[in-house]
DNA sequence: TGACACCTACGAATCTGTTCGTAAACTTGC
DNA sequence: GCAAGTTTACGAACAGATTCGTAGGTGTCA
């Protein structure tokens, strides 16, 4: 019984990468992190994750008096739900052109576009 | 001397969809079709416009009382905007694993995923 | 024990986006 | 010319996101 994932705020999702990239974090260790991007107050972001905890972007062990802060939903289900809605609202739900929209602007490598190719391959081949 | 673009808001973005699909619109013609979708007053709609004046995300032909308006970006100018501000905030600058993700996740019927091979092909080839 | 550092909780201010009511100006049709 | 309808302008209210100050509790260590 999940919820319908939550479409986390620019903020929030600056916190869930740190989350993300290094598991289970204290709000001090997400502090130090995001403070190497930009300036920001320790309250600010205790107070960011308390919200998140309420949204149910993360959960959070209150068992030792530092608390200690984990990411509630994986990093691809919530790239898949913010991707959609982007696709939704400004690709008239086409995937086929947000991806070489994508692909036209990116700065992807050739080994890249191989990957990109090889796995459009297999994903034929499961259709099938 | 073009400024950087704009990323539009969820409501500004509704009305840029108008707007790229129709061409100059008045306010009561966007108002129109936005109800299509959802229920919303009518000065709702030209407030929203207004602002986006300001912002210089759409232009307005004032020489007749009921003012035009029109886009002042294309479509794919936005569409790379938010796509590219998404790939930065969610895929850590990957093109590679945004579009394989939109790919995993979508209903991109075979002819759909044939055209993108294809446009793949074409770009590798331009890129010799 | 007392000073200091650290942690959480909470409230408030600010900003942006969104919504709409109201008023004033203008147009049209009778 | 006047009433009815349309349009713009403007201000206000509200919601959500973001920011931070302050207060109070807890741990540390000399």
């Amino acid at each position: 019984m999940s919820q319908p994932p939550i479409r986390p705020s620019d903020g929030e999702l600056a916190i869930l990468r740190v989350l993300w990239s290094r598991g289970h974090s204290t709000v001090r260790e997400v502090h130090d992190e995001l403070l190497k991007d930009r300036d920001m107050g320790y309250t600010t972001v205790l107070k960011l994750m308390q919200i998140m905890v309420e949204k149910g972007l993360v959960t959070r062990d209150e068992s030792t008096r530092t608390h200690v802060y984990q990411a509630a939903q994986g990093e691809e289900r919530t790239q898949a739900c913010l991707l959609n809605d982007l696709l939704q609202k400004a690709f008239e739900g086409s995937a086929k052109s947000l991806v070489v929209r994508a692909l036209a602007d990116s700065k992807a490598d050739d080994a890249e576009l191989d990957e990109i190719q090889a796995f459009l391959d297999r994903l034929k081949k499961e259709r099938k």
